[in-house]
DNA sequence: AGATTGTTCTTCGTATACACTTTGCCCTGG
DNA sequence: CCAGGGCAAAGTGTATACGAAGAACAATCT
């Protein structure tokens, strides 16, 4: 408990590498910057209006998530997934997920699955507006809260980073994923309400196979082509 | 074919952070840093003869690893991982070898296989020897391989993250594991040359099982109780 | 003793300098 | 017209210095 004081002593200090690094994140996500593109320090340092220090930071740590690829001496520049790579990422959420969603299952409070619930609601709410943009953002926020409701910080911080680069891969894809998975949502956060492990599992799989599957529609059309114009 | 060479253009140069991450991290795996203690960039900067800049970007990429602690404006401290990480580290583990081996069965040549078998003749020359150094590199040589073999990067680089945390652990509790782990190891490589994806993510289950037992004894009687030696 | 005030240690961010590579361009010679 | 050398610009890698602000700790005052 002294810990916890001591955690929030100088915790509202947002270091500028941070936000940063946030909003290179962010920027790479939503396609401001594309796969390929150089990112000079200078660039950017001066986009973010801030020294090269806090930018060469976050770079580095933009590196260890895969969102750009730093060559000595010659900089960085932002990733490229392949289309092998998403493949690969979904094999290893799906993993991922399929425990999250049986530790959740175990481990959930009424609380937990109350506000699960709450955002499944808000998800069909927008969904019924057609508001594309906030039913991708209450996607992520299901299943981040899953994730942290596993209370397995490994589990959480990995699966959470994986997620990020499948929404990347996303965007860069084409439009967000159809809303006929709040379908498949509702499933899962039943499961995980009865508590029952195996089937919490086996609806988190299912849902990972069909956003998988989808993820390869959009990959087929707007994706893997455009890789490299002319190699 | 071009791009192997421009890769490989600028790519003997090591950079100073890189450097000193790979230091840092075997430094704090081999316990000469324990846990809980404080890393002023001061200090590191001294004693590896570099100056802070270089440093700091080794601990924004150490942080994100898991190794660091960073408290804004109270600077880094080694990582403390707690009894319940551990566990927590191996059911992820379990998932993600699991996978690993799968994989590796589904896609191993006979040069794989072969190399694989090379560590394991090695391994017990080195158990015989008593070299316990030695096994425990082995040990890691091999696992690792697995990761590669498998194909997936993602997979890869997750799951040796999270398998350095694990020796982290081990170093830190006590001694290396028993020598007994080889005869499971022999299992997986001859369920990977199989190709039966099922067998060999049942002998890597068997495996991972068999070393978290280890682990929990471990950090019983090792580590449990000399977290904070005078709270 | 308990609160307050300083002092000191560090981190955080900026700025600057400079060596060294890589890159791109120009220019010359075939 | 093109090949290739050579040169300048751009950019990274590293070091260093400095100021501002926060946190820890000690000393001081009530």
């Amino acid at each position: 408990m002294a810990e916890d004081l001591r955690d929030k002593l100088g915790a509202q200090h947002l270091p500028l590498r941070d936000q940063v690094l946030t909003a290179l994140r962010t920027a790479i996500i939503d396609g401001d910057y594309l796969p390929g593109e150089r990112l000079t320090e200078d660039r950017l340092a001066e986009d973010f209006g801030v020294s090269r220090n806090p930018v060469r930071e976050a770079l580095r740590v933009a590196e260890a998530e895969g969102f750009v690829v730093i060559l000595p001496r010659r900089g960085a520049v932002v990733a490229s997934p392949s289309s092998g790579t998403i493949s690969d990422m979904f094999v290893v959420r799906e993993r991922l997920e399929a425990l999250a969603a049986r530790l959740a299952a175990e481990r959930a409070t009424a609380a937990d699955v109350a506000a699960l619930r709450v955002l499944l609601e808000q998800g069909r709410e927008a969904t019924d507006r057609q508001d594309l943009r906030r039913v991708a953002e209450l996607n992520s926020a299901l299943h981040l809260r899953i994730l942290q409701i596993s209370g397995n910080p490994w589990l959480s911080s990995i699966a959470k980073a994986l997620y990020l680069h499948v929404q990347w891969v996303f965007r860069l894809g084409a439009a967000e994923r159809a809303p006929h998975s709040w379908a498949e949502h509702i499933q899962l956060v039943d499961a995980i309400e009865s508590g029952d492990g195996d089937r919490a599992e086996r609806a988190a799989l299912a849902h990972l196979d069909a956003a998988s599957a989808a993820a390869y529609e959009n990959a087929e059309g707007g994706y893997g082509s455009r890789q490299r114009p002319h190699a």
